[in-house]
This record gives C-alpha cells, structure tokens and sequence, in this order.
DNA sequence: GTGGTCTAGACCACA
DNA sequence: GTGGTCTAGACCACG
C-alpha cells in the first residue's frame, strides 16, 4: 500500500509493506520536511482526521505521531485551532546531533567489518557513492 | 550489554540496548558470516544450548533465529546432531554480498545525507572511524 | 481428539492422535485451502488468540505456523491488525496444485504397492470411499 | 547423504534430508523386503557394526531398528552368531494390513478433499497412474 | 548428547 | 484490540 497526500509543502507517502511503523514513516517525514525547509515555522499541519482519511490509517496512529512530536517540542497544538510548527524546533546543527551521526557510522561500521569490507575497500566505496550525486 | 563468544570463525555479540531483537542479531551475524566467507558449507553451528549459555539467552531464541534460517534453507539441522550450513547457501563472493554492501551503503548515506553530513564531512568522519580500530 | 472451526471458507481441524505437529497440521491446511482456491490473497486469517482459543491450543503454537508461513511469503502481518493471505502466493489453479496432487498420489500409490494392492484391488477400494461420503 | 549396501538381497540406501529418521528407513525397507519376497526366513541380516560403517550411521541408530523389529518378532537376535529373519514374521495378507490400508486412503482422500479434488478428478487420476505402470 | 514441540505467562509495540 | 519477543520449564524423538 501506499497514498499520498499534499498540504502547504508537505506531502505524506506510506509504505505499509517495509515494516517501519506507519506513526514512524509520518515523524520522519514531517522531521525532513522541516529539515529541508519544505515548512517553517507556523505552518500548520492537516488535522489529524483528514490525514487518516487521506492516508487510509487509523486516526490514533495520525495522533501518536504528532503527539511524539509536541512531546520533542517540535510541534504545538492550538486547541480548537489546530496543529502548527513550533518556531522553537531544533536548528538543523543541534545537540543530538553529533551522537547520531556517531551511533550510525558506527552500526555501518560494524556491518561493514561482518561482511568482510576491509578498510582498502571501504574508502573507495563510499568515495563512489559521494561522486554518484551525494550532495545533489 | 554486550556479550561474545568464538567458533571455527564465527563470532557472536549481542546489543541488547539496540532494541533489535536478539533472534534478529543472530540471524544476522550468521548471515554476514556466510556471505563474507567466513564460515562456508556443511560448517557446524554452535548447539542450541551452549550458544544461550553463551549469550545468556534462552535456548527457545537460538532455535528461533536458526529455525528461520533452515526456513530459509539457508541451515539444516539434524536432529541429534547439530545444526550445519547447508550447502545451497547463496555463495560468498556472490552478488549476495555486494548487493548488501551497496544496500547498507546507500540507507547509510541517505542516513547521512538527511543529518546534513556533507561531503565535507563525510569522508573524515569515517577516516577518523578506520584509524579508531576499524581491522583490528 | 478432532476440533473444527469455520472461518470464511478457512476450516480447521486438529487430529492429536496422528503425531503430527499441531502447527504443521495448521500449515498445511492453510497451503491446502489457498492451493485449492477457497481462500485468495487478501483473505483474513483468524486472529491468533481466536484461533488458539478454538483449537484449544497455544497461542504461541498458532503463531509459529502463521510465522512460518510469513516467513515463505505465504502470509503477510500487520501488528495491530491481523494476518492477511499475501498477494505473491502461488496461484490456487497453477501447477503448485498438480504438484502437490502428482506427488501425494505418486506417495500413495507406493504405499499401496508395498502392502502388496494390486490394480484390481485399488480401483474397487477408492470407489468404497468415494461412496462413503467423499464429497458430502 | 545417500549411501547404499548390498547384502543377500537386501540393500539399504539412506536419505537424510527426506526427515525421515534413519531408524525408521531401516525398519520400512528390512520390512518392505521381506513384503516383497526378495528375503525370506532364516535369511542372516548385515551385523550392526558393519552396517553402521557402510551406510555411515551411529551402531546405536541400526540397533534401535533391529531391535524394534525384534519386539514385533520380525527378527530374531542369536547371541553371538547374528541377526535373521524370523520364521514366524506375518504374512504378506496378515492381521494390520487391512487396518494400514484403511488409515492410508483415508489420509490421502482427506489430503486430495482438501486440495480441492472432486469425485469426477479423483476416478480418472488414479486410473491414469494405474495405466503408467502401478503393477509393473 | 542433539534439536523439536508445546505450554504458560509476562511485557512490549502498534493501530 | 492486534501480533512480537522472551523466558522458563516440561516432555519427546533421535543418534
């Protein structure tokens, strides 16, 4: 399964067949729409009814992931009013930053060394990717 | 916690912490194993038991993580035994392998990509990984 | 001990008597059933708790043989929402069918050559069970 | 694995990866000898140890077979000079030969039910095995 | 000794 | 409510 939705610049898509929770996919997407500054601060956000009609998901799960969302501060609820984008979320350079980074590069890491990669074979393969249209 | 144990070149190491379960890590870490020539057809696993004490889990999760893999044909048990590689495993110098490589490297750059690591960073980033310790 | 339970066009019976796993006679029913068209892709199973409760069995020995069967691509499940007949099954008219019909026969008419049945016993003894109820 | 040994008309072949215990192939094809005609009484079976060697099997798994045989009075063990057919091993047209018939069609019309084979399949599909030589 | 089956029950994640 | 994971422990079949 997968539909789509669009609302100012933020589009919904969700794959139910790759196993990532679909009040995952719907975080994630909003987290990269704000990263990439498809939305700003203020925008506001499909409520959380019509996103489960549109999505074809149950409402609870629509409100399990904005819900997440405020708890991290990165979205605010109006009462009455709707759901809008803090204009106090984090900057794209913040704190958890770093440790994320760490902690993937080392998972990657560790896969690479149980498949056998040795270092002679790693540098090149992440330089052919770099040069295959990383940064755009 | 993290626990490890040796065998005619496997090796297992179980993160609790991740949240990845432990069957899931097994399965994993043999899979690995195989496609990165380490261990090769008609090798014997580790029993069932001797594993859990190792790993201090419950024999019922080996026989979980090594059940998926005889579904898969990919082990054979013989019971009163012990349980083998089989010997249509997909081979090691394989596509399998390189199929992963560049599967693994792609969700890691992508990973990357939406933390907003750049090239620029990228590449020290994972110099500073390999001169850490990365072949031992 | 024989329990049956109806479910649409899914009926499943338990023989404890026969020695044969309680979750590989689940297995093959649900293979039978799908091979021979009374059930197609999309189809609900029955939960595992109803289905436990119905067969007086386990819970978890219903869901080792939903697992199995996900695991052949057979099932597909969606936690929180039940177990569903995957869409890349093997077709209920297709030659998995003839297969499985050719070697059951090829199986039991062995069987009725090494207990010493001739032709002219067979035929007579096939149309006493046909006669005996075979298709209700 | 399948090794094979000739002895006065017997010859044992093994598959282990039909699931099939050992045990229980040794027994069928000492029986299905003796069914058939090709031993008769009195005949001298392979000595334990012998066969273990030729068809690389645990000496422990040839004598469960021998020695289930010889509780049914199929075999008769003389101490120190070998193993032999019985002589009063029952007949080819004995006691549970009706019985295992009985139990073998109606397992296999319960199989054939299931996959979804009428009456009007059934007839022809057995007659046209029958044709492509049952009897030989 | 090996692995297989089944039960019982706890706790968790997801919709 | 759904299924998933893990533990603990009993009993069995096989080699």
């Amino acid at each position: 399964m997968n539909s789509t939705i669009s609302e100012p610049a933020l589009s919904f898509s969700l794959d139910t067949a790759s196993g990532i929770p679909v009040y995952r996919q719907i975080i994630q997407q909003i987290e990269y729409a704000i990263l990439s500054g498809r939305v700003k601060s203020g925008d506001r956000l499909p409520t959380i009814r019509a996103l489960a009609v549109d999505l074809k998901a149950n409402p609870n799960t629509i409100a399990k992931a904005y819900n997440e969302l405020e708890i991290r501060g990165i979205l605010i609820t109006q009462v009455g009013s709707g759901t809008y984008i803090s204009d106090k979320r984090p900057e794209p350079g913040g704190d958890g930053r770093e440790r994320k980074i760490r902690e993937l590069t080392e998972r990657f890491m560790g896969e690479m060394k149980a498949l056998g990669v040795g270092r002679d074979e790693l540098l090149p393969l992440i330089e052919r990717h770099i040069a295959g249209g990383f940064d755009e």
